[in-house]
RNA sequence: UCCUCUUUAGCUCAGUUGGUUAGAGCACCUGACUGUUAAUCAGGGUGUCCCAGGUUCAAGUCCUGGAAGAGGAGCCA
């Protein structure tokens, strides 16, 4: 059976076809009815037409929104203005009814958060459907990049016995009873007797397993879940979220850098290119939001636009200290307009001074590097100054740091020095420790964050819309 | 975790200074209508006013505590 997306584009008129989806809505008159349906292969609905002199109305009482159907009929061109195509409907079955009374979902405007508490049934919307076609189109424009360039995906693990990454809260892992679990000596729970005899958590970054790997293929990714058990409560943190991290060897700073802004612009591009409906869709969405908006809050661009600019023009790229220099001699500094002012080298920026480089200074993708050590992490690769790390971070109009990478220290001393001062245990790094004792090299890699790119390419602003299931502090429903 | 705001019908929201029977649009039901486009027109009333206390003759409205949601901050991707 052909998906309604094939038989929109298709031209065989007065032959018989059938079609599955599900009802947008019904509209009646006397002699003819009208079904729009749609399977969620495309935004685009099909009008079913239903002839009294052709089907039993009697049937129409059991077709509410909602409802699944098969329809047997003739496609035709439609008399109607909104589409080119209709199926005048021979015959009409019911595969299941949505009882109005109880079927959340009308064919009106829902709030956001009213469809995240019936997320069982929101990707029957359109904004849902196109969100969902745009994900599935995301993951394939990035393994399809990585693939293309050379690059081996690595399963990393979900389950870890090291806890060493630093990324965040973990979230236990354990088969010990939640009540009386072994006790040892000194009255703290014994993972001796857990699962895997030690403590284990989830995984919070494949990053240093991805390391090991490109320390022998050279060029690896992994696409895996992660998870943080951190309490943010924002419209850009989740619990469980899906990252990208490659890790190149024989690379540096500059590398990485390149490889970030390649798949961020490849991702941009397949989306203009694979998914214009749902893009016009969600440009018309907001355009929409906006008319509420005074016109000085509103975006100069559309969100195509916005994904056009993006691949036309080249990420910003500048050191830490040039940006404090540039924050620091800011009107908006000078006129204590920051709630946290710039006053030295050293602070860690705050969302406003990264806002304000991307939004007002340089009204672009600005890539930010070489930051105090003290700020970023272990195994960060040392500059000669002593004083900064050759780390870098993307920041996006509108999200924020979308990627966060680093040049890797590749030097077992200065590396190992390092794990000392910060007090990071040696028996968790051991081997990591050892890919520099043995045939070490200079690499890189980044993390992107899935779904932060989904924030992007989807214009939507908060993260828990463009997962289908979001898993935020007190929220693991469905 | 912190700050701010919100919580009234299935949904989106209004509800004045504390006052009598709790309001609208949409959805739904009934009817009308020769092809509609979130159809239109006429009629029909949905309710634990988030929860627990308190003040008061009287609380949807005021106070205290709690919960949930949203926005912002921190943490980060």
């Amino acid at each position: 059976m052909k998906s309604i997306k094939q038989i929109l584009n298709s031209s065989e008129y007065n032959k018989q076809i059938s079609v599955n989806g599900w009802v947008r809505t019904k509209r009646m008159s006397k002699n003819v009815a009208f079904i729009t349906l749609n399977d969620g292969s495309t935004i685009n609905n099909i009008q079913i037409v239903v002839d009294a002199d052709k089907i039993d109305f009697a049937i129409l009482d059991k077709i509410h929104t909602g409802a699944a159907l098969k329809i047997t009929g003739e496609l035709i061109k439609s008399q109607g203005k909104n589409q080119n195509v209709e199926i005048s409907a021979s015959k009409i079955h019911i595969y299941g009814e949505a009882n109005p009374d109880e079927y959340p979902l009308q064919p009106k405007k829902h709030s956001l958060e009213f469809l995240r508490e019936i997320a069982h049934l929101r990707f029957r919307t359109n904004l849902f459907g196109a969100i969902t076609r745009i994900r599935h189109a995301m993951i394939f424009a990035v393994h399809d990049y990585f693939n293309k360039n050379g690059f081996y995906n690595i399963h990393t693990p979900i389950i870890t016995g090291s806890d060493a990454e630093g990324a965040g809260e973990m979230f236990r892992v354990t088969t010990l009873p939640p009540k009386d679990a072994p006790v040892t000596e000194d009255g703290n729970t014994d993972f001796s007797k857990d699962f895997f005899g030690k403590e284990t958590n989830l995984t919070v970054s494949g990053q240093l397993e991805a390391e090991l790997a490109a320390l022998a293929l050279s060029k690896v990714y992994t696409f895996g879940p992660t998870f943080r058990a951190e309490n943010s409560n924002t419209s850009r943190h989740l619990a469980e979220f899906w990252m990208i991290e490659p890790e190149i060897a024989f690379a540096d700073i500059n590398d990485d850098m390149n490889l970030a802004e390649g798949l961020l612009k490849y991702c941009v591009k397949y989306a203009l290119d694979n998914c214009n409906d749902d893009l016009q869709f969600l440009t018309k969405r907001l355009i929409n939001e906006e008319k509420n908006k005074p016109q000085n809050e509103r975006s100069e661009l559309n969100l195509i636009e916005k994904l056009e600019f993006i691949l036309k023009n080249n990420f910003e790229r500048l050191t830490y200290t040039e940006a404090i220099d540039i924050l620091k001699n800011s009107k908006q500094n000078k006129k204590k307009k920051f709630k946290f002012p710039i006053n030295e080298w050293g602070a860690d920026l705050q969302s406003e001074h990264e806002r304000y480089l991307v939004e007002k200074h340089f009204k672009k993708p600005v890539i930010l590097t070489d930051y105090p050590k003290e700020i970023k992490a272990f195994y960060m690769k040392q500059n000669d100054d002593g004083k900064t790390v050759r780390a870098m971070d993307i920041l996006f109009p509108g999200i924020g740091e979308i990627v966060g990478g680093s040049q890797r220290e590749e030097n077992y001393d200065k590396l190992y020095s390092r794990i000392k001062e910060l007090n990071i245990p040696e028996k968790d790094m051991w081997w990591y420790l050892e890919t520099r004792k043995f045939g070490t090299v200079p690499h890189a890699g980044f993390g992107l964050g899935f779904e932060r790119l989904m924030l992007f390419v989807t214009g939507m602003t908060n993260i828990r819309d463009v997962i289908p299931f979001p898993r935020t502090p007190k929220n693991s429903e469905f």
